[in-house]
DNA sequence: CATATACGGAACTGATGAGTTCCGGATACA
DNA sequence: TGTATCCGGAACTCATCAGTTCCGTATATG
């Protein structure tokens, strides 16, 4: 979004406007946004943690609204490749070997962005459909991809109803975080694939 | 909480004051979070709707915080009763039977409420737990009961993790509605339980 | 080396909302 | 009927924060 490509559309006198800072600004935004929520956020704040001046993100981003957009926009950015999943010939090794620290510490980062942008998306379009793309999409497809492989080899019915198999994982893993406020661990997940997502797949796992 | 049994602890001349109006000013702060948000949120608009007056508020809660804290702590009150639970004989029955037009429509204001706090829990100890009892506790115990019955009736394993189970339910509509911002509605609640609820209680449900 | 521009930072403005105070009117009680 | 008290409502104070302006400095370009 705005972070990309604005060497056109301003005076073109002199050097341009170096937007080598605002990935760091937008990333701050993220920080203050996952502790503090929208409303608890000030601009202040941002530019004081990304070491930038007020002036200087009232330069790029007209108003908080956009700057908060445009940061949960950019979340999109370091995800999953779809081409490069791991395949380990079965659907449990396939959801198994999706766990990694790592990976974990990326969700529960953007969960509490999410965490602190759920009562604003009931009343602005435009960030539900971002905070969409970038926090409920990228997950969905990576399930997608490994359902939809179980399912070419035989492993689970065919008509399977990807679609919400696909929303089990986020589904619980949200509610235990943000509802319950309980650790999100690889037990919880194991255990969460063990006995929800592969019988809800149609796989038995019984001893 | 506040709003019963407060007519101690102040002087005694005269007329004691009128609690009659509390439930409903609780009412009107529940409908305002639901829909603005914790910092969007008035105490004026809480008290218009009310029809009262912002002093009045003021004379019953010293702050915004314990008026929103006792708002959802009073949210607690209107449950269900767990010795009058439905008992169909099956657990899918008994499920269904619990999906009701008017439980929907509570639950959902339920979950706009908890959308308009999930940011302030990480950070209010307080908050967070009176949601939990609030919000979570309730349904939770009822599927709990229903869960265990199965049990004693042989229907489903004795060793199935009843904990785990309870929270299916709530996390899957919660994340319907919070996170995809779809509707919940009765097809989406049967789907449920027989795709995942009850495979993941290990009852088959194939055709 | 000169200059134009964007930088960080600080000092502004204006709006908003928490919390307080005050008032005229209603009402329970004696 | 008198009076004490609480009511709804309006008018305050004060702090905070979005957004703007200004300034002295750093630096890329020529």
């Amino acid at each position: 979004m705005t972070q990309v490509d604005q060497t056109e559309a301003k005076p073109r006198l002199g050097r341009k406007r170096d937007h080598t800072r605002d990935p760091e600004i937008l990333d701050a935004a993220l920080d203050v946004l996952s502790e503090s929520g929208y409303d608890g956020m000030t601009i202040d704040m941002v530019a004081t943690r990304a070491k930038a001046g007020k002036a200087t993100v009232y330069r790029r981003w007209s108003s908080k609204a956009e700057l908060v957009l445009d940061a949960v926009a950019c979340m999109k950015s370091n995800e999953f490749d779809l081409d490069d999943l791991p395949d380990t010939g079965t659907l449990r090794g396939d959801l198994v070997a999706m766990i990694r620290t790592p990976s974990i510490r990326a969700a529960e980062r953007k969960l509490k962005v999410m965490a602190g942008i759920v009562s604003m998306i009931a009343r602005s379009p435009e960030l539900a459909s971002a905070a969409r793309a970038a926090l409920v999409e990228p997950r969905a497809s990576v399930n997608r991809v490994l359902f939809q492989r179980a399912i070419d080899r035989g492993e689970i019915p065919a008509d399977a109803d990807i679609e919400h198999l696909c929303m089990i994982g986020p589904a619980m893993v949200a509610y235990r975080l943000l509802m319950l406020g309980r650790p999100v661990d690889r037990e919880f997940l194991i255990s969460n694939i063990d006995k929800v997502i592969l019988p809800a797949a149609g796989i038995r796992t019984e001893p």
